[in-house]
DNA sequence: TTCAGATGTTACATTTTCGTCGCAAGACTG
DNA sequence: CAGTCTTGCGACGAAAATGTAACATCTGAA
């Protein structure tokens, strides 16, 4: 399996503080981030470094998110490379979902950062499935996404539907702290509403599977806040 | 696995999804993939990188796939290379034919990608036997795709149409967790409608025609998530 | 130490998912 | 045309997974 060069995406954002904000979280998920303040610049930089994903807010100088969006989907060398808009209000995503301009997904401000950067996995997982094939891995850990299958010191583990996506979540990124309303989001899915406390249930289960032929617990918990890988 | 080289597959495809599917998939069917998105540029890499087959869009800027396969055949030095023409409609495979292009086969846009695997790797064994009786094996079941014959432990197994596929799909990548809709898609093909609940059914027939000799169940359920060879 | 809030654990009712059977419609064969 | 094989799907029991409440335990601050 070819190690595939990071994905990179293109982030055209006017308002320079949510831009860094968001260039800082983009880049520490491993994205490779190009950046634009409007839409202009952004067009020259999708033919010049070919992005592989596009964050595109939605009023913007020179030219607006729309509109660049509605380009970019008319060209077909450029159409295939996902875009989700970024706008103000609720109401606006339908405004833009009328104008057809053929954007992939919509995020409302204020967003969740998480949410962005999830989503934006999503879509790059649809168009380059090359994401998988990959083997995830944590200590004596290790977990293969395609196979289904996660094992500890070689042994096969035997995990639930739930208690796999969970590990799976957490094993994308070893030592963050996820909030019980981001292992929701991210577990669960976004509309479902749960009981935060399940997440707690559901951890726990997590660790026994984990410990199941012994081992230490890996799963730290960090109070008031959430849990973590390690 | 063969010690030869991976073949090399020149796809030429201007739509940037389709080629990227395509490109996934060939290249986790172990071919080298060479990528070109228009007419220009494939002959040049025919020129160059020598590829063992051709897969090949009809509609294209610049230089159309009929023009392009027209003048490979023309070459003697590449009239041998194996060409796949993708069209958008059946009909046009007919008008292609008619305008004699010596395209080897011809698929119909939306295709089923295993089927144009199976076509590809069918005229790879043509021009380069090497990679002939190629025998997809797992554990002790052993599968001709080209004698259509399906053997466990030397014994002739006897399978029905869609059970045979089912089982060419899951045995391309063992150990791959394949979703229901996946299984459709590859099994059925891209547009028929049937419920997912089939799969459930046929992996059932599929499992009692592969254990009709006795022996364990190689067949996966992964709950929640589809099934999977070992 | 004490205590309140946060977390771990268990049990259980409910929901979801799965395996299999049977049947009717369609495809194919001779 | 008759007969066989194949297929899709509804139905139903079985098994797994899930969410939640209740209770036990732990943590950190005063």
């Amino acid at each position: 399996m070819a190690k595939t060069a990071p994905p990179r995406v293109l982030l055209v954002e006017d308002e320079p503080a949510q831009r860094a904000v968001l260039a800082y979280n983009l880049e520490a998920e491993g994205f490779d981030v190009i950046q634009a303040d409007n839409g202009e610049d952004a067009l020259l930089l999708v033919a010049e470094e070919a992005p592989d994903i596009i964050i595109l807010d939605w009023m913007m100088p020179k030219l607006s998110g729309i509109e660049v969006c509605r380009r970019l989907k008319m060209r077909p060398e450029t159409r295939g490379i996902p875009i989700i808009m970024l706008s103000a209000r609720a109401e606006e995503v339908d405004r833009i979902r009328g104008l057809e301009t053929g954007a992939d997904d919509y995020v409302v401000k204020p967003y969740s950062v998480l949410e962005l950067m999830a989503r934006a996995r999503a879509q790059l997982r649809r168009v380059r499935p090359s994401t998988a094939g990959v083997m995830l891995e944590y200590e004596d850990i290790r977990l293969d996404p395609e196979s289904h299958r996660a094992y500890r010191s070689e042994k096969v583990l035997k995990l639930g539907p739930t208690e796999f996506k969970l590990l799976v979540t957490l094993m994308e990124r070893p030592g963050r702290v996820f909030s019980r309303e981001q292992l929701l989001d991210l577990v669960w899915g976004r509309d479902i509403y749960v009981d935060t406390r399940t997440v707690d249930v559901h951890v726990g289960r997590l660790r026994k599977s984990l410990m199941q032929f012994g081992g230490t617990d890996p799963v730290r918990t960090v109070r008031g806040a959430g849990y973590a890988l390690g």
